[in-house]
RNA sequence: GGGCGCGUAGCUCAGUCCGGAGAGAGCAUCGGACUUCUAAUCCGACGGUCGAGGGUUCAAAUCCCUCCGCGCCCGCCA
C-alpha cells in the first residue's frame, strides 16, 4: 500500500512543484526515525532561495483533492512531509488479507532466471549455497512484483569437468575410492571418483598415467562434442546420477526449477557451431595456433575470448553465448545468479553477445565466496562443509531447542519435525538471504545455528505467536474501518505502517535484484509485531478493541507470513 | 602488476545505487521482567574519528581522487 501512497505523494508534489514554477523531481525519502511523518522530501534544498520559505510555500501549494491515501502535509523546517490518511491504515489493514498480498499489478515483462547451475561433480557445499538460496528468493520476489518468472537450471553435460568424472566411473572401482560418507545419494557417490581422478591428472600416481588420463578425457570431450549418441549419453549418465542428488538437496533448502537446459542441446542443434562461425565472421577475431579467439578491447576488455580450442571443441563460453541468444528470444529479460569469479566471464559474454549484434545484456547478481576460518572451500581438495551437513545440523538443533522447552501442549512427533524442519531450513535460508550478496563470508558453525535475534526463528516465533493469539477466541476480528479508529496506541500504528511497507519493499527488491531487502523487512515487522504485543493486550481488552487487535494480528501474521514466504522461509503455527 | 568487489560498535550485519533531519540492530558484557495473549521474547546500560587522508556541497557512511588492508579474477577449466 506504501507503493500507492508514494505515488500520491509523488503527484501532489510534481503538481505543486509545478504550479510555483520550480523544475525539480520530487525527491522522496523516508522520514528518520522520531518524525511523525510518512514520506518526506528535501526538495526545497535544490530550489533556488531560502529553503524553510520555499518547503512552506510548497505545502500550502500541494493539493490533496483526489489523493485520499494523504492525510496532511506540512513542513519541518526545510523538508516537507506528509502523513498518511485514516484511509490509508483501512487499506492496508484491509488488503493484508487479500488474495496474494501483496502481488503488485502485472508488469507485462518475462524473465528468465538462470540460477545455481552447479557443475555435476559431487555435492553442493555451503558456498554455493549462495546461489539458489539468492536466485530462488529473487524468483519469489520478482513473481510477487508482477514480472513472469521463469527458473531455468543450466546443466552442464558438456565440459571437462563431467568428461573427467565419467572417465574416473569407467577407470575406477567401488575399491579404488574412498568410502561413501554415509549418504547414499548421488552426488556424493560421484564426487569420489572425482577426487580420485584429480590426484591422477595431477600426477600423483606418474606422469604417465596422469598422460594417459588426459589423452582419454580429450577424446571423450571430443566425442561429446562431435555428437556421438554413445558418449552422449554415457556423459548423461554421469550427470543425472549427481543432478538428482543435488536436486534432492536443493529441493530440501525449498529451491524450485521450471526448467532444466542441457548445454548438450546448443551443440547437438548446430546453435554452437553457428555462433562460432559467426564469431570468426567478425573483424576482431583471430585465429591463433588453430584455436579462435575474439579481442575484447573495444568493450575494454584485456583478456580475449577464446570460442574456439585448437582441437576444434567448443569452451563453456561459447555455449553460455548460444544459450543467452536462446534466452533472449524466449523472453525481456535473462537474470543470471553467479558466484563472484564469474565476474570477467559475465563482461565476455555480454561483449560477444554484442559483437553478434544483440543489444541487450544478460543481468547478473553476483555473489561473494564463503570460506571457512582455516581459509578457502575447494570440493577437489575435499575441504568443504557440505550442504546436507549443514542442513542437518540445523534441524537437530532446532528439535532439541524445541524439545528442551517444558511442554504442556500437546505435540505429536511429526508435529515436532515438521516444525524442526521449518526453523532449521529456514534459518539457514535466512542467514545465507539476509546479507547483501557482495560480501563475503566466513563461515562458523556457531553463528550460522545461532537462533537468537535478527534470525528466522525470531521472526517465526512472532508468526506463530500470531498465530495462537487467533486461535483462542470465538470473537470476530473488525472490518478494517472500525479496527483503524480504534488503533490509536503508537505501536498499533507503527505496525500498521509497517504492514503497508510490503509492497514497496518487494518493488525497491525486485528492482534493484535484492532479496536481502526482505529479509530486513521481516525483521523490522517482527520487532514492530513484538512492541504491540508488549504493549496491547488483546484478549484481555474490551470487545471494540480486542476486535480491532484481532484484526491487526490477523494482517500482521499473513504480512509475516509472505514476508518471509518471498526468501523461502516458512512460517510454522506454533514454535 | 592490472581489473572488479569489500572495509560501519569487541564480533556479525542493516543503511551506500538515487547525498539530507542527533549514525541503527543483533551477539557478547552488565542490570532488570515469566501466578498476566508463547521468555526462541521484552526493557535498560555499556559500546562508533562509518579503513586513512584530501576534495565537491548549504549538507557526505553515501559522490570524486589518492593511499592502506582483505577477497575474487586475469586457463584453449567451468
Amino acid at each position: 500500500m506504501l507503493t500507492e501512497l508514494r505515488r500520491q505523494v509523488g503527484d501532489a508534489l510534481a503538481e505543486a512543484l509545478d504550479e510555483a514554477g520550480y523544475d525539480a523531481d520530487p525527491d522522496l525519502e523516508d522520514p528518520p526515525e522520531g518524525v511523525d511523518a510518512d514520506i518526506a522530501s528535501p526538495v526545497a534544498f535544490k530550489l533556488s532561495g531560502d529553503p524553510t520559505a520555499i518547503a512552506d510555500e510548497l505545502a500550502s501549494a500541494v493539493s490533496l483533492d483526489d489523493r485520499p491515501l494523504i492525510g496532511w502535509v506540512g513542513t519541518q523546517g526545510p523538508y516537507l512531509n506528509f502523513r498518511a490518511s485514516e484511509l490509508y491504515f483501512e487499506r492496508v489493514l484491509g488488503s493484508a488479507t487479500d488474495d496474494g498480498y501483496p502481488t503488485l499489478p502485472e508488469k507485462d515483462e518475462t524473465i528468465v532466471l538462470e540460477h545455481t547451475s552447479a557443475n555435476p561433480t559431487g555435492p553442493l557445499h555451503i558456498g554455493r549455497a549462495r546461489n539458489p538460496v539468492i536466485g530462488d528468493s529473487l524468483a519469489r520476489v520478482m513473481r510477487a512484483a508482477g514480472y513472469d518468472v521463469t527458473v531455468e537450471y543450466y546443466v552442464n553435460d558438456m565440459g571437462r569437468q563431467v568428461a573427467t568424472i565419467t572417465w574416473a566411473l569407467d577407470e575406477f572401482d567401488e575399491d579404488d575410492v574412498a568410502d561413501l560418507d554415509g549418504r547414499d545419494k548421488g552426488d556424493h557417490d560421484v564426487v569420489r571418483y572425482y577426487r580420485r581422478a584429480n590426484e591422477v591428472l595431477e600426477g600423483e600416481e606418474g606422469e604417465e598415467y596422469a598422460e594417459r588420463a588426459e589423452r582419454e578425457i580429450d577424446e571423450l570431450l571430443q566425442a561429446l562434442e562431435d555428437g556421438e549418441e554413445g558418449a552422449l549419453e554415457h556423459v548423461g549418465e554421469t550427470v543425472d546420477r549427481c543432478l538428482e542428488g543435488q536436486l534432492e538437496s536443493l529441493e530440501r533448502l525449498g529451491a524450485s526449477y521450471d526448467g532444466f537446459v542441457r548445454e548438450s542441446g546448443y551443440v547437438l542443434d548446430g546453435t554452437v557451431d553457428g555462433v562460432a562461425s559467426r564469431l570468426k565472421a567478425d573483424s576482431r577475431s583471430y585465429e591463433e595456433d588453430d584455436a579462435y579467439a575474439l579481442d575484447l578491447t573495444d568493450w575494454g576488455i584485456d583478456k580475449e575470448l577464446v570460442f574456439v580450442r585448437a582441437d576444434g571443441t567448443s569452451l563453456y563460453t561459447t555455449r553460455d553465448i548460444a544459450y543467452h541468444i536462446d534466452k533472449f528470444e524466449r523472453s525481456d529479460r535473462a537474470v543470471d545468479v553467479l558466484g563472484e569469479d564469474h565476474k570477467l566471464q559475465a563482461r565476455q559474454l555480454a561483449a560477444a553477445l554484442d559483437a553478434l549484434g544483440y543489444d541487450r545484456d544478460p543481468e547478473s547478481v553476483f555473489y561473494s565466496f564463503v570460506s571457512l576460518p582455516e581459509g578457502q572451500m575447494s570440493t577437489r581438495e575435499g575441504n568443504v562443509v557440505n550442504l546436507d551437513d549443514l542442513l542437518d545440523e540445523a534441524v537437530d538443533r532446532a528439535r532439541a531447542e524445541i524439545e528442551k522447552r517444558a511442554d504442556d501442549r500437546d505435540r505429536d512427533v511429526d508435529e515436532v519435525e515438521e516444525t524442526a524442519r521449518a526453523v532449521g531450513i529456514g534459518a539457514v535460508r535466512y542467514d545465507i538471504v539476509a546479507r547483501q550478496p557482495q560480501k563475503s563470508i566466513t563461515f562458523r558453525w556457531d553463528e550460522a545455528l545461532n537462533f537468537d535475534g535478527q534470525h528466522a526463528p525470531y521472526v517465526q516465533y512472532v508468526g506463530a505467536r500470531a498465530s495462537g493469539i487467533g486461535q483462542k477466541t470465538d470473537a470476530k476480528p473488525a472490518d478494517p474501518s472500525d479496527a483503524v479508529a480504534e488503533l490509536e496506541a503508537p505501536e498499533e500504528r507503527a505496525l500498521i505502517r509497517k504492514i503497508g511497507e510490503l509492497s514497496a519493499v518487494v518493488e525497491d527488491s525486485a528492482d534493484e535484484l535484492a532479496p536481502h531487502r526482505l529479509a530486513t523487512y521481516s525483521r523490522e515487522l517482527a520487532e514492530r509485531f513484538n512492541e504491540f504485543y508488549r504493549d496491547c493486550p488483546v484478549m484481555n481488552a474490551d470487545e471494540d478493541t480486542k476486535r480491532a487487535r484481532l484484526a491487526l494480528v490477523t494482517a500482521s501474521r499473513v504480512a509475516i507470513e509472505r514476508s518471509l514466504g518471498l526468501i523461502g522461509v516458512e512460517t510454522p503455527e506454533a514454535m
